[in-house]
DNA sequence: TATTACGTTGACGTAAACGTCAACTTGGTT
DNA sequence: AACCAAGTTGACGTTTACGTCAACGTAATA
């Protein structure tokens, strides 16, 4: 598989394999406005700036957004223009994205507790 | 509102008021084996244990478990016995939870490095 | 007694993010 | 010429976690 600089061309299938997700997945995201490769024909090129873009996607599918979240992110990147509405709007669900973070690492350290304490009473019924 | 200590008996809405959610939820719990309240004639009784298992749920949902996977943390807690398979199972689900968050951390960080980026970018073109 | 609040059981609807065909085209290979 | 791999466009199916009625029961209250 050929490295990717920024001259890079790839196919749908290339870029399929790269993230580990289907061809099906990728055309969808272009069909959700997500996406939009230039064509040869019928067929679909992939550049570097789409190679960015669905590495966008898939780490805000990481943090939860919805795939419209993610569309106003990319929009923003796209745009180069000063949309400080727009700015606000992303920086604030990133900051929920971390709200929700810290109260995962909170729900992760109890059930660990919770899960001790049980293992520490069947322990003792076993004596 | 009363209290919730251990020999309090709630109602459907006492408990969809405490916890934020709906009545149609706690049923469909119910429904898909998670709880197992008691009745009073036709109408449901939910103790302590309920309350304690309603937590449960919602904190896996926060994590991302499916339901049918908060079930078996739920029966693991709830049959008493040293199922050692199943403890493993919930402590890797509990792991995988945790590396996810780590991931996310990641995520977030360059997300925020990113928008600081794209904010500089911006305001250099306005000079 | 009529109303109101709260509860119950079906049954069908919904949204998001793809999966899974089917039918077809295109380009390169034997 | 025949074939295969890879790509394309519909179109319908799938899953999870409920939402949203409808039709009915029950208990307290005005």
């Amino acid at each position: 598989m050929m490295k990717n600089d920024k001259t890079t061309i790839y196919t749908i299938s290339d870029l399929a394999q790269r993230f580990d997700i289907t061809t099906r997945a990728i055309r969808f995201y272009e069909s959700e406005g997500l996406l939009s490769p230039e064509r040869d024909g019928q067929k679909r090129l992939y550049r570097h700036k789409d190679y960015i873009t669905l590495k966008l996607i898939l780490r805000g599918k990481r943090l939860g957004w919805s795939l419209a979240e993610s569309r106003e992110l990319i929009q923003m990147y796209g745009s180069g223009k000063n949309n400080q509405e727009q700015y606000q709007k992303v920086l604030e669900k990133v900051q929920e994205s971390r709200e929700r973070l810290e109260q995962q690492k909170h729900d992760i350290e109890i059930m660990l507790m919770e899960l001790d304490e049980h293992e520490a009473r069947v322990q003792e019924v076993l004596k």
